[in-house]
DNA sequence: TGCGTAACAAACATACTGTTGGATAGAATC
DNA sequence: GATTCTATCCAACAGTATGTTTGTTACGCA
């Protein structure tokens, strides 16, 4: 039977949950680049030789952890926004990761801006960059994109999903002062003119949560 | 009299020189992260306790670096690309910029990726938002950017400013198979979508080249 | 209750950091 | 060309983080 979180022994959850816990209190702190092993362990209250036994360093603790929340956003019943009468609809894929976002600013204002990791912005990015290729493929067939008027598609996919990850930013430096709907629905408009072609971005949610493996460095 | 780069001893710009270009070398083959004063030193053939006494570490021996070269492009004439008949004019001082990009492309493509420096990244990020506001502000007077029907103007211009960074890194990645020109225009195309106004990004260089001090850590 | 194993504790070699004091080489100045 | 000035070199230092090992202890699970 595979190992799953929930038959794991009930030591291991507790450690890593800890380590997990520990990681981001210390990122908003102090910043990812700033954090050593030692620091995690001792927030945590845990053996420096235990943290050994789960991970190989800190950037695989973070990407462990960045696995197990995509996979809990990703198969999260999607719960779609109300749009206001005479509003755009409002993207529900990208809703619910604004509202995960949004429980864990903190963490995600720190990680995404200039303290934060260039591994975990690139990693994010290329989240982005997939669920739009998908979209766009899923609603207007492949070969949809190609238009010799404008910049090559895959640059409009680069572009587009890079400057997501910037107004989400954005966001969270201005502490949310707006309803992860409406940002949503922003998003969705600047995403839609840059790609060229309007993408309903909520039909679908990540369709590949990548796995760690792929990021351990 | 100012200290300037041209009446500094012999020996400090030979130093600084060796010590830059052993940043760049490393960076390209190890990713920043990896780095130690110790391998740029050693690389340099310069002495470690000689590193101390002009950085505080490799985050200010880059900062320092950045400061140069920026300076070196704000000061540099401006060569207007030619627009080919029909064609879109070619925004130029973001022509300038791709030209130097393309001389240290593999640094640039490292530094901006997944192997860089978050700093790095969030600081670029904002070099191209002030330029973007400012050359609004130059062609528009000042709230032009105000449109009831668009996002915030800040978050376009975040959005817009991250996504520049995310068009040029995809250049990198792809060899930069095409000309600092066609690039320039294809951005100057999604940033003037992306603001809503079309943006004649070459109308002047960065206005406020950034001191180091505001980047030290 | 007993088994299995995760967590703990202590120690270790290795590596990088940032600083110091004195010796030396060589650039700048006259 | 001689002299002065100082950047560089060299060696050493304490402090800290890393990653691994060994044996012991505690506790979840069946």
């Amino acid at each position: 039977m595979e190992k799953t979180a929930q038959n794991e022994d009930l030591r291991v959850r507790r450690t890593r949950k800890l380590l997990q816990e520990a990681l981001i209190e210390l990122t908003v702190e102090k910043g990812f680049a700033a954090i050593t092993v030692r620091d995690i362990t001792e927030r945590a209250m845990v053996n420096r030789s235990t943290f050994y036994r789960h991970y190989l360093d800190k950037y695989d603790l973070l990407d462990q952890y960045m696995d197990e929340v995509y996979t809990l956003i990703a198969d999260a019943p999607i719960q779609p926004g109300r749009a206001a009468r005479g509003e755009p609809e409002v993207p529900a894929g990208l809703l619910s990761l604004l509202r995960h976002i949004q429980q864990y600013s903190d963490f995600y204002r720190v990680m995404l801006g200039g303290e934060g990791d260039a591994r975990f912005i690139e990693r994010y990015r290329q989240n982005a960059e997939r669920r739009y290729r998908y979209l766009l493929n899923l609603l207007y067939g492949p070969s949809a994109g190609d238009n010799p008027d404008l910049p090559p598609l895959d640059l409009r996919l680069s572009y587009a999903s890079a400057a997501s990850t910037g107004a989400i930013l954005w966001w969270l430096e201005h502490g949310q002062a707006w309803s992860p709907e409406r940002l949503a629905i922003w998003i969705g408009q600047l995403v839609s003119a840059s790609v060229g072609l309007p993408l309903r971005i909520g039909a679908e949610v990540d369709p590949q949560p990548s796995r760690a493996a792929a990021f351990n460095r």
